[in-house]
DNA sequence: GTTAGTCAAGACTAAAATGGTCGGAGATCT
DNA sequence: AGATCTCCGACCATTTTAGTCTTGACTAAC
């Protein structure tokens, strides 16, 4: 359960590559179609483009227009969290849709719901989790993940 | 995103309210059938008895048949974390959906895939978040939430 | 100016997951 | 034994997702 969307999982490889690309040893700043990525990533092409069309959209990544045109990163990798991201492709993190249903289908329940404050801290601390990561920690061929601590018990003080 | 299904959220209303049933002052070990969960939480009864069926083959919850039959919960309220809860109703948590999918569709790209170990990471931190709590921390009434301390960087040592 | 390469936007189809419904099997009590 | 109350498993309808296709607009190079 819990698993994140194809455009999703595309969005991040996407950007992953295309900090790799752009801060690599000599090719820096450089320009990648959504062919390249696409083809050099094993994704479909026009899936893709829409996934880069709305992290366009957030300004997350800049478009370059003509031949020799493309995308590239609107900020530095360190500063695109993962929260962005996933934000930018499925919308606000709603673990228990009961927070961005503003108008309709109000949840019934919602009055004495028992188990609606202890979910939200799990969304928040997720959220936090997820806002710690940037795809500069995605870049680096070693994992140097940031969560490291508290095996069985942990997280609470 | 990362929205968990209405069958979760109910699995999860239902144990919170059977906990709080069995272990109110009074009524020590009662039992109580679906028809009662499902009209106590406004939820479809039928819904509610499949996601019910589902906690009792994992054997989270026990069933007891015939007139004046229904569950009881398997185990210690505090014994019950959200993680068992959320795996017996949608299945083993795959943020990246590459690690659980065995045989067919290996994901091409697996690979050469630099954003798959920093995911199993988040995915880690995830399960341990959600394994670190329980029913017990829904039944009181007061939100006594695990998770507080890391609020900007944390999260690491 | 022309052309070719690029992004942008939308409609459309197919497949899967989800949400919800049905009648039947088993056990308990009278 | 019979009636009744319960769980159980198969079934259908709807929504969401993944993927494809077409069209148009823009920009840079020639
Ligand atoms: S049930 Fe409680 S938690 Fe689930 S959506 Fe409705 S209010 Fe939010
Ligand atoms: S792309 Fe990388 S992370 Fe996403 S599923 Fe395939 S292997 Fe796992």
């Amino acid at each position: 359960m819990l698993k994140l969307s194809k455009k999703a999982d595309y969005a991040l490889m996407a950007l992953q590559y295309m900090g790799s690309v752009q801060f690599s040893d000599l090719t820096r700043a450089r320009v990648v179609n959504t062919k390249e990525i696409a083809e050099e990533n094993n994704i479909p092409v026009e899936l893709l483009a829409k996934v880069l069309q709305a992290l366009a959209k957030q300004e997350i990544i800049e478009s370059h227009n003509g031949p020799k045109g493309g995308y590239i990163l609107g900020h530095e990798p360190r500063d695109i969290t993962i929260a962005k991201v996933l934000e930018a492709i499925e919308g606000p993190l709603g673990i228990a849709d009961c927070y961005h249903e503003n108008d309709h289908s109000p949840c019934e329940q919602l009055e004495h719901c028992n188990i609606r404050t202890p979910l939200l801290k799990v969304q928040e601390s997720i959220y936090q989790l997820l806002s710690s990561m940037t795809i500069e920690d995605m870049m680096s061929g070693q994992p140097l993940i940031i969560v490291e601590s508290r095996k069985t018990e942990g997280v609470n003080s």
